[in-house]
DNA sequence: TGTACATCAGTGAACGCGCGTTCACTGATGTAC
DNA sequence: TGTACATCAGTGAACGCGCGTTCACTGATGTAC
C-alpha cells in the first residue's frame, strides 16, 4: 500500500471534508471517530496517523466547513452588485434548504450551543470565521452609512443564525417555516433591500 | 427511610431542578444521569424510580427550564408598562448576565442546536416554549401594527436568541461585548424603544 | 532486467473509561395488633 | 403504650455498550543492488 506523495494528503483531506460534514448535522459528540474514517473509507485505526486527536480534527474540521461555506456565500461573488449579493446571501441563509441541509451549511447556524465547550483551537478557527462573516456582510451594506455598518451586519447574522437555528430546533414545520419567512423578510428590510412581498410565506 | 407524602415529590422536583440548570449549562449529552442526581443530593440509582429515562427527564428539564426563565422575564411583569417590559426583556436578555449564565437562562439561546436530535417530547416542549414566548413579546409591541406584531416578535427573538448563543461561542472576550450591545440597540430601535445611546459598549 | 529489502498508509484487535440502565438490597418509618 | 411487620425511597454493585486512543501488524510499492 504505498502510494504516491499526494496521497496522504489527500486522504487527510478527505477526512477533514467528511467530519466538516458530519460534525455540522450531528454535532462534535454526535459524530465518533470511526463514523467519520468510515464516511471517508478507511477504518478508525489509521486517524492517529493524520491528527493528533479528535479535537484537532474538529478544529480543522470546522475552518474547512466555514470556508465550503464561505465559497458557496454569495457575498463573495465579486461579480454581483452589493444589493443582488445582500439578497441572495440572505435568499440562501434563511431557507428552507439551508435549514434541511446543515451538513453543507453555516457553523454558526448549526454549532453556536457546542462551541463553548471546545477546546481552545476550535474557538479561534470560529472567531476568525465569524468575525470574517460579520466583515463580508458589512462590506455588502452600501446603502447604510459606513459607520453603522459593522454593527448592522453583527446584527443581521445574529438573527439568520438564530432564525436558522431556530427552524431546525422547532418540530412543527408550518411554524419552522414561518419563522424562515419572517425574519428573512425582516433581514431583507433592514438590509435596505427592496421587497416584493410576493413570497411572504414562502420558505 | 420512609417519609411523607410529599417527599418523593419534592425529591422529583429537585432533580428536574437540577436537570434544568444542567442542561442549559453543557447540553443534553454534556451532563450524565448520575451527575443530575448527585446535584440533588441522591446516587445515581433511584433514578428511575423517579423517570421512565434520561429523555424523559429532558422533556421535563426543558419544560422546567422555560417556566423559569419566563418567570425571570419583565416581558410578564403585569405591573410594568409595554416599553417597560420590552426593555427590561431586551437588557436582560441580551447581556452579559445572561451570556455568563446559561444555566438559569433561557432554552434557546442555550440549547437551540441540540434541539434537533433530541427525542420527540423534548420537542413538542421546544415547540410550547417558542410559541408562547414569541406571543409574549408581540403582546408588547403595542407600537406596533397589529398584524405585523408577530412577524416582529419572531423577528427580534431570532436576533436576540442568536446574539446571546453567538456571543457565548465567541472566544474573544470584546467581540463578544461588542456583538451583544450591538444587537441589543439594534433590537430596541426595531421594537420601537428610544434610545438613550450612551451604554452603547456596555454589555 | 530481475530480485531483496525498506517504507509507511492503513488494518483491526485491544485498552480503559464513562455512560444509561437494571436490580437485589437497606433501613427508617407508618401501621396493625 | 409497646412490639412486629409491611412499605418503599434511596443505595450501590453490576451489566452491556460505544467511545477515544494505542499498537503490533500487513502488504503494495519505490529503491538498491
Amino acid at each position: 500500500m504505498r502510494y504516491d506523495e499526494t496521497h496522504k494528503q489527500e486522504t487527510r483531506k478527505r477526512v477533514v471534508k467528511a467530519a466538516a460534514a458530519a460534525v455540522r448535522a450531528r454535532g462534535p459528540d454526535g459524530v465518533s471517530v470511526a463514523e467519520i474514517m468510515k464516511e471517508a473509507g478507511l477504518t478508525h485505526g489509521g486517524f492517529y496517523a493524520h491528527f493528533a486527536s479528535k479535537d484537532a480534527l474538529l478544529a480543522e474540521a470546522i475552518g474547512e466547513a466555514f470556508t465550503q461555506s464561505r465559497r458557496r456565500m454569495p457575498l463573495y461573488d465579486e461579480a454581483l452588485s452589493d444589493d443582488a449579493a445582500l439578497e441572495g446571501f440572505v435568499d440562501r441563509y434563511v431557507s428552507a434548504v439551508h435549514r434541511d441541509h446543515p451538513e453543507t451549511g453555516c457553523v454558526i447556524a448549526a454549532m453556536s450551543s457546542h462551541i463553548p465547550r471546545q477546546a481552545a483551537p476550535v474557538r479561534e478557527v470560529f472567531d476568525r470565521g465569524v468575525t470574517g462573516l460579520v466583515a463580508g456582510i458589512a462590506a455588502r451594506l452600501t446603502r447604510t452609512p459606513p459607520e453603522d455598518r459593522e454593527e448592522l451586519a453583527a446584527s443581521l447574522l445574529a438573527e439568520a443564525s438564530g432564525a436558522v437555528a431556530l427552524a431546525r430546533a422547532v418540530a412543527d414545520r408550518d411554524l419552522s417555516n414561518r419563522l424562515l419567512a419572517q425574519s428573512r423578510r425582516r433581514i431583507k428590510a433592514r438590509a435596505g433591500l427592496a421587497q416584493p412581498d410576493t413570497n411572504k410565506d414562502l420558505s
